[in-house]
DNA sequence: GCCAACGTTGGC
DNA sequence: GCCAACGTTGGC
C-alpha cells in the first residue's frame, strides 16, 4: 500500500464536504497539474491518504482510502486530464499542522513543505505513521 | 495584501 | 529551444 496527501481549499472543498460524501465517495477532479495527475495514475485501490487543508487552517485534517484508480476527469473536455476517487474514513482527532511538520525532524522534508503548491502528493511510511502518532489516529478500522 | 514559487504560454 | 511575461497558488 502506498500512502498520498490530497490538499484542498476548505471554502472551495472541504473535509466536511468529503465526509458528507461518505462511502459514496468523490472524485478528486480538476486537478490541472502534470505532476499530479501522474501521481494519481499510481495509485491503488485501498491506498491512504491525508487529507489537508490549505490557506487558512494549514493542518491535516483526514484520512481518506482511494476507491477508484484513475480515469478520465469528466469535468474536462481535455482528455490529457485524469482523477481517482477518494471516499473519507476517519477524522483527525487533533489536526496536524503545516507548523508542526515544518518545526519535525522527521516531516521537514515532506513534499508538503518543499513544494506547497503540489496538490497531489506521495507521502512515505514512516512520515505517515509519525503523522498518525501526532494526529492520535491510534487505529484506522477496516 | 503581499510576495515567492511554480507552471504555462507564446514570441523569437 | 530559450526565455520573458503572465497567471495561479498558498504561506506569511
Amino acid at each position: 500500500m502506498q500512502y498520498w496527501l490530497f490538499k484542498s481549499e476548505p471554502n472551495t472543498w472541504s473535509w466536511a464536504d468529503q465526509v458528507a460524501k461518505g462511502e459514496a465517495g468523490e472524485e478528486w477532479d480538476g486537478v490541472r497539474n502534470y505532476q499530479a495527475r501522474n501521481f494519481m495514475r499510481q495509485m491503488n485501490i485501498g491506498d491512504r491518504g491525508f487529507f489537508y487543508h490549505s490557506l487558512k487552517e494549514k493542518s491535516i485534517v483526514g484520512i481518506v482510502e482511494v476507491m477508484a484508480t484513475s480515469h478520465p476527469d469528466i469535468s474536462s473536455d481535455d482528455p490529457r486530464w485524469d482523477c481517482v476517487d477518494i471516499k473519507a474514513l476517519c477524522n483527525v482527532p487533533r489536526p496536524v499542522t503545516l507548523q508542526e511538520i515544518k518545526a519535525h525532524p522527521t516531516l521537514n522534508n515532506m513534499m508538503l513543505v518543499r513544494n506547497a503548491r503540489l496538490s497531489v502528493q506521495p507521502v512515505t511510511s514512516d512520515e505517515w505513521t509519525t503523522i498518525c502518532q501526532l494526529g492520535n489516529i491510534s487505529k484506522i478500522s477496516d
